[in-house]
DNA sequence: ACCTGAACACCGTTCAAGT
DNA sequence: ACCTGAACACCGTTCAAGT
């Protein structure tokens, strides 16, 4: 069972690299070092670059597991899944953009499905729409967190009036009706619990309790 | 102005690699042999590899922005943009995580935008409201067709027996419950279809027409 | 102004060899 | 069973040089 163990210590070096000096900076001599070994001695155990990656997506999926098992009504527990989703990506911003890119079928990641699907089912989503359901909540709550660590949404926001500038009159009048809101800078837990709670309340109103 | 065209070239050739042979293929050698020319001759137009990715990220951009400006009403137009935005995704499966994970403030992201937050206005949408409504409707479009070009969604799916198998019984109770659905493989365009009605609806019934 | 060629410091990975 | 060391075929990028 050393085997094990000894992935899990490679994947957690991996992990923690990619925290410290971002996911270009994990490579196999660098990680090999930090653990005091030659970069080839890794390959027995993560077979490769591609797994060691594949093998950092289960360890996040893994972190993520315990959020989805906690107390309380289904509404509560997918706010919980929710925003545990949320601190991960905080926790490991350079390596969070895996989860959208590389599928992963861990017993883990079953798990968390799992728990998903039966608050879906407790707030009364039909049995039918309950993975559509499950897979829109999951890709809006990975690509938000992905969006946020990644600065994707800190440019519409940043200088809207230098932004602006470049336009002509009435070229993007929206944003010239909306400059007052634009500079205001988000408060992104709120906009982020807001959005939440408006997905919650769009499940409630289209599939009203009849359980 | 052949500066500009030059560029455009280059990052036309980089789209067409990346979509024919994989992202990781895009390789300043490759990409310059392919142009029939040395890999130093490109960094002047596009500044290096990170500034060829920014510029593939603009390419992208560019490429949604005539769906964003079709005609119709508010909730038709944000159809479009929604469909553009996965079509794009089919159209360039390798290159588009880059959407989510490079921030861009090109011209033509800005009137995407625009686009879309002159439909929420048109909807209802409070001033304070529309710029997170914006986040988290293109935050799902891109997530949506990230995690379907990458396969996320096919795996909870693909062979739901054997995954349930690695499982004691009721440790997975709601995958249990689903199994006749789970069975079914779903249809994407469907699913996408059903999503983006929901959230207008979601739209239309949280800020009910008063303007 | 635009491109080339050689060079540098890196990659992931193979493979024979050690213990 | 686990690790090493040298080697191979690649990377992105710098820099002096050509025209």
């Amino acid at each position: 069972v050393t085997q094990l163990d000894r992935k899990t210590e490679i994947l957690d070096a991996a992990l923690a690299l990619a925290d410290e000096r971002g996911l270009e900076a994990v490579t196999m001599r660098a990680l090999a070092q930090r653990l005091g070994v030659t970069a080839m001695a890794l390959y027995p155990h993560v077979g490769g670059k591609d797994g060691l990656l594949d093998g950092l997506v289960d360890r996040m999926l893994a972190e993520l597991l315990p959020a989805a098992q906690a107390e309380g009504d289904a509404a509560k527990r997918l706010f919980a899944i929710g925003h545990a989703a949320r601190a991960l990506a905080r926790r490991h911003p350079s390596a969070y953009a895996l989860l959208l890119s590389r599928p992963s079928v861990t017993p883990d990641a079953v798990r968390v499905v799992d728990a998903m699907y039966s608050a879906l089912l407790e707030l009364g989503v039909p049995d039918a729409e309950v993975p559509r359901v499950e897979r829109l909540l999951s890709t809006f709550a990975l690509g938000y967190a992905t969006s946020e660590v990644n600065g994707r949404f800190s440019m519409g926001t940043l200088n809207p009036r230098g932004q602006r500038a470049q336009f002509g009159p009435d070229e993007v009048p929206a944003h010239r009706r909306l400059a007052e809101v634009l500079e205001e800078a988000p408060d992104w837990d709120a906009e982020y619990a807001a959005d939440l709670e408006d997905l919650l309340l769009l499940i409630q109103q289209r599939w009203s309790r009849s359980s």
